[in-house]
DNA sequence: GTCATTTATCATGC
DNA sequence: GCATGATAAATGAC
């Protein structure tokens, strides 16, 4: 059901939807998907030395973050996620790049 | 200490270098003669990677960044589509 | 929570 | 000057 209801293509979850040139057709949520927009330098610099302390947010610490940055506690979350997973590519890159040395 | 690692961390697109004339030919083939589903899975991603000399996490961006482009233009990248049929066309008649 | 994506943006190649 | 590869926000599946 996902990609007929979301239109977003997951191969590794969602490989028995997956319907010829469906990926073609412009996803349900793009109509309505916030446009992306870049952070300040102000506010990457806030959350990312709230991350040096450390990279999972405490119990009601995205909202005193939102609320200094100018974002929402959801923006707040998101940024986290994506930073764990910014450092994980770091962490293989890195690793990759020892390997082949 | 935060700067040291986000300047390390963006050089990677600093060094960007473009595929070989190769990795392109492979990536595009396969993109082509999987056009009603462009996805593969993550061991066609490592074979891809493997042909092509470069990493699964590239092969990834390639796929991300060529359906966007293709979906963006529809049309005007038809030439390459049929180009590229009538090569696997034409190795399968082979 | 992770993680494969979509989309816009960035930085570079040529 | 755009084409291209990599990254930054944002979404959805699980």
């Amino acid at each position: 059901k996902c990609e007929l209801v979301t239109g977003f293509h997951c191969k590794r979850r969602c490989a028995v939807n997956a319907e010829d040139y469906r990926w073609l057709k412009p996803a349900v949520t793009s109509l309505v998907r916030k446009k992306r927009r870049p952070y300040s330098q102000t506010q990457i610099l806030g959350l990312e030395s709230e991350f040096i302390i450390n990279s999972y947010l405490e119990r009601g610490r995205s909202t005193v973050l939102a609320k200094s940055l100018n974002l929402t506690e959801r923006q707040v979350k998101i940024w986290f996620q994506n930073r764990r997973m910014k450092e994980k590519r770091m962490f293989m890159r890195e690793k990759l790049t020892n390997s082949k040395i | 200490a935060v700067m040291i690692l986000r300047s390390r961390f963006l050089d990677a697109r600093r060094k960007r270098r473009n595929f070989s004339k190769q990795a392109t030919e492979v990536l595009n083939e396969y993109f082509y003669s999987h056009l009603s589903n462009p996805y593969p899975s993550e061991e066609a991603k490592e074979e891809l990677a493997r042909k092509c000399g470069i990493t699964v996490a590239q092969v990834s961006n390639w796929f991300g960044n060529k359906r966007i482009r293709y979906k963006k233009n529809i049309g005007k990248a038809q030439e390459e589509a049929n180009l590229y049929a009538a090569k696997t066309a034409a190795a399968a008649a082979a």
